[in-house]
DNA sequence: CCCGCAACTGTTATAATGTTGCAAAACTTG
DNA sequence: CAAGTTTTGCAACATTATAACAGTTGCGGG
């Protein structure tokens, strides 16, 4: 799967909708899941770039499309495709990205650039285990660890020297 | 301040309102901010308890009290307290609590447990440390972290032996 | 004392995000 | 094909948050 292309750098960004799609459809064989046209557009959608997209914007471009979809069509889909691991909400923007790490058991860490919106989506073993470790010192059952980090990703630094 | 009692232990949860309230007039005087009845009221409702409350569960309170209130009321009231580092919002849960660490500089990590509602915010030095590292080394440079723990308490894992 | 500015509040309306419930349609399996 | 399951369409509704503007209050300088 995907050598993560680094969102903010120009890259032949076909590439990553391909794979992804490619990643969700095995990932759904395998899994004996329904990629539906209607969720596997959604996922298109949703990976049209590294920006976060919100529910009633993948809502929008659906109806652009033609497609007669209410808001329960698009959580649907993006239920499901949360479920299987295929995205991943963004708590702190209330929108959804698409997961670079499809099939990969991992817990994702996402550094969210305000100033041109992209989001990297990383694995941090050390973050991880530390977390566990310090929820860990307090008796704490870990099921779901949300880790949302916003800041200015390299190429947005060299413009914003003030802040 | 505040020696954390543990939230989801019984303990004399007066206390914790009492300390809450009287630090954050001592903060505001500091800061030169005032803390308008409403805004101290709505602090006070905020400690009620150590679970996180939504925005408009504040605002009924606030109507039961006779307040003529409406969002916006609770809304800056509530934009204030976090301005003043008083509360923090918990962005899986679309809510606010109390902070344990006011006029304390801190990064917020926060135990949320899914069967009892409780929220514990803990400090961990290591934690940060080590998201700071990871985003470092894609040289991103962190303005805030959102980091958020669902599972169950200790409390709670006593009753829940399955999952 | 009172004017004038700044901060705070009240009020109405509206935007943005997310859910429920039920019936119809599509797919799966035997 | 028939029965059962999953998915979709659709209408209504619930929850969370903001915009815009007018009124009020607190406070320092004439
Ligand atoms: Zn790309
Ligand atoms: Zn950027
Ligand atoms: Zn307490
Ligand atoms: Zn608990």
């Amino acid at each position: 799967m995907s050598a993560s292309a680094l969102p903010y750098r120009p890259h032949n960004h076909e590439a990553c909708v391909n794979q992804a799609l490619a990643d969700a459809r095995e990932i759904c064989q395998r899994q004996n899941a329904r990629l539906t046209p209607t969720r596997e557009r959604v996922l298109e959608l949703i990976w049209q770039s590294h920006k976060p997209l919100g529910a009633y914007d993948v809502l929008a471009q659906l109806t652009e499309d033609g497609h007669n979809a209410a808001p329960p069509t698009v959580y649907r889909a993006l239920d499901f495709l949360q479920q299987h691991g295929l995205v991943h909400r963004i708590a702190s923007l209330n929108a959804f990205i698409g997961c670079t790490h499809a099939g990969e058991h991992h817990t994702g860490m996402f550094l969210i650039c305000r100033a041109c919106g992209n989001v990297l989506e990383m694995t941090a073993p050390a973050v991880s285990e530390s977390v566990r470790q310090a929820a860990g010192a307090e008796n704490f059952k870990v099921s779901d660890v949300t880790l949302e980090i916003a800041g200015l990703c390299p190429s947005c630094q060299l413009e914003h020297v003030d802040e």
